[in-house]
DNA sequence: TTGTTTTACTAAAGCTGTAAAGTAAAATTA
DNA sequence: TAATTTTACTTTACAGCTTTAGTAAAACAA
């Protein structure tokens, strides 16, 4: 069925390593076998097993990237970025989606491992990156890991500076009673961007208050629920910040079914700028991050790991921190 | 380093076939050696180099899966079904990104191939299926692929029919005067869905005019550029029937900038029912495709075609059509 | 006790390829 | 022409695993 060395050999009366190395261009072949081979491989089809050549060479030109979902633009673009990065460098690229889920995620760190990558991008739901750190002995890059394990190299945007230009730029526009619809209570970049909010009110002499923080998942139903709840609880707010685009649709879609508008009524910033961000009906006002360079650096950051490791050349973790954007639109424009 | 049976073989004093056979549960170690093989596996930190075995096996447990492009949500959610599907049944899945380039996509379909996969799916750009049939030996499911090829199993939504109802309900709303706003001119999807929407309009003696279908690329740009283009040359027109959602954003983004009022003004109906589609800033009319269920059936078609092939089953191509189903909201509502 | 079967292993081959070492013939040099 | 080097191969080993064949010892039957 399949073409293999040994048969293009046989075929050509010839030992079957003198048809490897005419094939990988070694030397100790003449040119005319050397072209003879090259021939008869091409009429015979033959595509070499990079698998069995992998076996020798102890490395699969395979990374596996493990991504909590795909559906959220975020991820999308980030996730895009990664896998034409790495097809650049003649990587393939497994891709997991541990759906927010801890123990797929451990489970696909171990099925994945075991079919040898050469390294992984993980963008970690708990931080079972340490288990992994621990058995797995790969190069590894994460999406917002620093905090938690600094074992291995992190990308992430300045997620305190973000939080720091959003709390900022609502100010400017005379809003002073913020609330904050974060993710989950244990992620690092919640957590960070809610600092960065803060810090601004702090350095501006302005209250907030810990009861306008609520949290909940990266999606539009929590927004949404979030958005209620805030606002029935706390008849002054003025404003709120989402910790994501995909949760401000969800307030956005709260505020439009109750009459609210946004930007005159309530203002809305969300975080990532996804594409729908931009359209006229929705006209987010939100941080953005850099999402295909995100995936573009995190890869060339673990290949330079992967380069390094088999020179055995000594791993400093590096932590990469990118620029936050303010994108301004229509739904902060109190003034 | 890493750990392998003759390690484990090396620490026990034991052959390594025993190790393996000990580890496989095959017949042929005592169970007192099985045991203490098993914890001393789990002890060293053993894990199978599951390549190895492929290559006696034959198999890789992979399989590769060429996608134009993962931030279309359509496509997001058909991957995220094909990659759930695919790691229930133990399956990794190389994920590769075409964006809509012919030759990109068969650059990956050989890379993807020379891992071994055993099987492929595949949404193809143009119809460079029939290479990859030629040349690889490897099973193939393509989503909406079977007017192109025949000879590999198709999962599509029933498109003609998606056309048909749209149309339909345009016509019920009291529309006359319909547009289509179709993909690339080769796409057999677009011209499924425009057979199916003509159909609808003559069964009702109604005339559609050739000069008001215009073709672009599947982008929110295209359907912005040609909404105005036909809006521009034919003042008649009172609504417009888009090949896919994301196009029907980019219409309904022209038309809030021109003021024009989907629904009461002109009616826009789409096709996909992306997430977006439902946000009440948007509430885009729409033909719903069952996107997660076309990535899961198409696994497990393969997946059935990969056990036959491998028990020598004869195999003929299937060709699954899903139904389509109205989504029906505001961007349709004439009377 | 001898012969047979079963048990529990070991040895070797094979999957596909690379790489290092070895060899015979051709080409070069003295 | 003999000695040396180069060329063009072949042989062998190995990557990590499975599988088949082979073997020695233990268990059993006659």
């Amino acid at each position: 069925m399949k073409v293999t060395i040994k048969d293009i050999a046989q075929k050509l009366n010839l030992n079957f390593s003198s048809v490897s190395r005419a094939l990988n261009n070694k030397p100790g072949v003449s040119e005319e076998t050397r072209k003879l081979v090259m021939k008869t491989a091409a009429k015979m089809g033959y595509r070499p097993n990079v698998i069995a050549r992998g076996l020798v060479s102890r490395t699969t030109r395979t990374l596996g990237v493990i991504i909590p979902d795909i559906i959220n633009p975020l991820f999308g673009a980030i996730t895009t970025g990664i896998i034409e990065t790495a097809n650049q460098n003649d990587y393939d690229v497994f891709l997991c989606i541990s759906n927010w889920d801890r123990n797929k995620e451990i489970d696909y760190i171990n099925a994945v491992q075991q079919k040898q990558v050469d390294g992984f991008i993980v963008k970690s739901v708990s931080d079972s990156n340490t288990i992994l750190l621990d058995t797995a002995h790969v190069p590894v890059v994460g999406y917002e890991s620093w905090a938690a394990n600094n074992q291995f190299s992190s990308v992430s945007t300045d997620n305190i500076k973000g939080g720091y230009i959003a709390a900022k730029h609502l100010i400017d526009c005379g809003y002073r009673r913020s609330a904050i619809i974060n993710g989950p209570e244990n992620s690092s970049a919640s957590i960070n961007r809610r600092k960065g909010f803060i810090q601004a009110f702090i350095e501006h002499n302005l209250k907030i208050d810990d009861s306008k923080f609520c949290f909940g998942e990266y999606d539009i139903e929590s927004g949404y629920i979030l958005a209620e709840q805030l606002l029935r609880e706390h008849k002054d707010i003025d404003s709120i910040f989402t910790n994501n685009d995909v949760m401000a649709l969800g307030v956005l879609k709260y505020l439009e079914e109750n009459g609210i508008s946004p930007g005159k009524d309530i203002g809305v910033i969300g975080f990532d700028n996804i594409g729908i961000a931009s359209m006229p009906q929705i006209q987010l006002t939100t941080v953005k991050q850099p999402k295909h360079s995100i995936g573009r650096i995190m890869v060339n950051l673990l290949l330079d790991e992967i380069k390094n490791n088999a020179e055995n050349i000594q791993h400093y973790p590096q932590r990469i921190l990118l620029e936050p954007e303010l994108i301004i639109r229509k739904t902060t424009c109190k003034k």
